[in-house]
RNA sequence: GUGGCUGUAGCUCAGUUGGUUAGAGCGCCUGGUUGUGGUCCAGGAGGUCGCCGGUUCAAAUCCGGUCAGCCACCCCA
């Protein structure tokens, strides 16, 4: 019998290369969050569908969870769903949780999330996401808002991903913009976000084409699209945009955006520690150059009210956001009748990988997670080369023994291809005296080493990338 | 959901105007005698040519259907 085996579009695997190097950034990123005082938590792939389509979440892109044969009066994919987003549960979580909880509640979560659209490279149905969140109980500071981006920006540094850049803006800015020029429902104003958001994608003509639609007289059109040739440095831009005078809340959004900018600075380290390893750049001067003002960014999501951010690596434009979330004074709201305020951000770690291993910017080579391979050549002493490997493991290095029972040649093929840096090789006679050969596959060199001294002469042969 | 392109070995692909036992590269296995991989050489395993139906003496090759994949739109990490 044969079943289809083709993998369902949309839904990625990978292979262990690549897992090991996707497994190595989420401890880059689980390490940087915890830095900064984050605590995890888990929630289930499954929420109550009402739950998840409160805050205006396209139902085509939720895919509802049922049994295959479902009973009479059980929940069923109408009421149940695997989640759009982690914001949402989060949201749902702390709604339930608040009484347990301590605020402000800073918390990451690292987990699948699925949307129901059709894939393409870069884009997915099953994809993990990244979040950290900061949810206040009924105020919060907008110092939480300058510390995302600040700790996205040290933790992409970490990982050594390229140039990309943090792009920030306030709704309240477009909002205003556009209750300005008569566009009062929030149906309208929702819609004149989307247009201008795609402002860089469908370009000038379009936009003005849309606005008209949303029943903007041309000069009026005009004038909003002209607003976005505001240009220059962060300071610049601000300064220009106190100088106009539009509303409320648009001069509301415009001394919000400037605290944030202001502020995010000081929460960048000053350089990167890798181990003993510190890096010279000084990361306080260049992170204005990876964090810009852009007053074209709306966002999709209905729930932002505030703050938001968008992420794209510079050289790939093309990929679409790859780190993106804001600021969300009601969601919680949405729950529970209290007041919860948020802000949050979101790393798409598949996207992200699947692009850094396609731009080769990380490399996905080895298969191998130990850096040892402890061969076999006498199988009457297999005993004699388990304990080998116990000892290196006991010295804390990780090592794989080859049970198989094959040759010597093919088991340093299998060591090769794997990609072990270091295999232990010894005859019946060798173990007798206490010695084995150290093999460094890399530089083909070999050391008969005694086996007293088997794990401090391995240790100073693994490679770093090895740990 | 809509439109365009594609579907041949594990992977990437070639297959002349339809014509004998369907090919290449990579990968995999074996060997090239002395415990030693990565290079080279020789040999080998592996495919009902996505699936179903039709045209034909004859179909991977033409036609119809179907399924799947890729790309664009929508939307977004």
């Amino acid at each position: 019998m044969s079943l289809r085996i083709q993998p369902i579009s949309g839904f990625p695997e990978f292979l262990p290369e690549q897992q090991i190097a996707i497994n190595r950034a989420v401890d880059v990123i689980r390490s940087t969050y915890e830095s900064f005082g984050f605590v995890p938590i888990e929630t289930p792939a499954v929420e109550r569908t009402e739950v998840l389509l409160a805050k205006g979440i396209a139902e085509k892109e939720v895919y509802g969870l049922r049994r295959i044969q479902e009973e009479e009066g059980e929940e069923s994919a109408k009421d149940l769903a695997l989640r759009f987003d982690l914001t949402v549960p989060l949201a749902r979580y702390v709604a339930q949780h608040y009484g347990r909880l301590r605020f402000p509640f800073r918390r990451y979560q690292i987990q699948p999330v699925w949307r129901g659209e059709r894939a393409q490279a870069g884009r997915y149905r099953q994809f993990v996401q990244c979040d950290i969140d900061v949810i206040g109980d009924e105020a919060l500071s907008l110092e939480y808002d300058a510390e995302v981006p600040a700790i996205i920006f040290q933790l992409f540094r970490r990982l050594g991903i390229g140039k990309f850049t943090i792009r920030i803006n306030n709704r309240k800015i477009l909002t205003g913009l556009f209750q300005s020029v008569g566009l009062t429902e929030d149906v309208a104003v929702r819609a004149a976000l989307n247009t201008v958001d795609d402002l860089e994608k469908i370009g000038a003509g379009k936009v003005l084409h849309k606005l008209g639609e949303l029943g903007l007289t041309g000069a009026q059109a005009e004038r909003i699209l002209h607003f976005f040739d505001t240009a220059g440095s962060n300071a610049e831009i601000l300064t220009q945009l106190k100088q106009l005078e539009i509303n409320a809340t648009f001069a509301e959004g415009v001394a919000e955006l400037e605290a944030v900018v202001e502020a995010a600075p000081d929460h960048v380290l000053p350089h990167l520690h890798d181990g003993e390893l510190v890096d010279v750049t000084d990361e306080r001067a260049i992170f204005p150059d990876y964090f810009r003002i852009d007053l074209s960014i709306a966002r999709g999501l209905d729930y932002y009210t505030g703050t938001v951010y968008e992420t794209r690596l510079d050289d790939f434009p093309q990929v679409g956001s790859i780190c993106s979330g804001g600021r969300y004074d009601n969601l919680v709201g949405t729950f529970v009748d209290k007041t919860f305020p948020g802000v949050g951000i979101s790393i798409g770690l598949t996207r992200l990988m699947s692009r850094l291993f396609e731009a080769g910017i990380v490399k996905a080579e080895a298969a191998a997670i130990a850096p040892v391979l402890v061969t076999v050549q006498d199988r009457a002493h297999l005993p004699a080369y388990k304990e080998l490997a116990a000892r290196l493991r006991r010295a804390g290095i990780a090592t794989e023994v080859f049970l198989d029972d094959r040759k010597l040649k093919a088991q340093l093929r299998y060591a090769d291809r794997k990609g072990f840096p270091i295999v232990v090789i010894a005859s019946p006679e060798e173990l007798a005296a206490g010695q084995v050969v150290v093999k460094n596959m890399r530089y083909a060199q070999e050391d008969k080493v005694a086996i007293a001294q088997l794990g401090p002469i391995v240790r100073s042969l693994i490679p770093v990338e090895f740990g």
